[in-house]
DNA sequence: GTGTGACTTCTAGTCCGTT
DNA sequence: AAACGGACTAGAAGTCACA
């Protein structure tokens, strides 16, 4: 599978399981709200600066958001 | 440790194990020698589209390369 | 075979607002 | 709370000449 694709689903997942909403997500990891939608939307890629902080903000290792089925 | 330190570090024992050149590596992933040299080096930062081309170049899986000691 | 600075083109990422 | 669009700026992609 794309590593798009699994990032996208993984940082939604996560997010969801933490019950933060897009904004409040976007806030904690320093970037911009629309930005976490198009990202969650697979409709950009990322540098890897933001993956860090985004698996940051989401409290997992930065490497779980791009295994497949990371539970 | 710093997501950039920890790919550039793996990207570049991966490719010592396949016994590739910078060049040859390069050539494979379908970037350029100077491009793989600066990621090698951490002068740059990267986006996910060309971390999964460096992957497949390197026949590993995606998520290896940001495991700090991942053998 | 690799390191490095500089350069142009392209896209990541922000910010406004509307649905 | 989230999808989506347009316009903008910072920074990544991609290449080169030279060491």
């Amino acid at each position: 599978m794309d590593i798009i694709k699994v990032f996208s689903k993984n940082v939604k997942k996560y997010r969801n399981k933490k019950g933060l909403s897009q904004e409040a997500f976007a806030e904690r990891a320093g970037l911009h709200r629309t930005y976490i939608s198009a990202i969650e939307r697979e409709k950009r890629s990322i540098a890897l600066e933001n993956v860090q902080k985004i698996a940051d903000a989401l409290e997992v290792e930065t490497y779980l958001l791009f295994i497949e089925d990371s539970g």
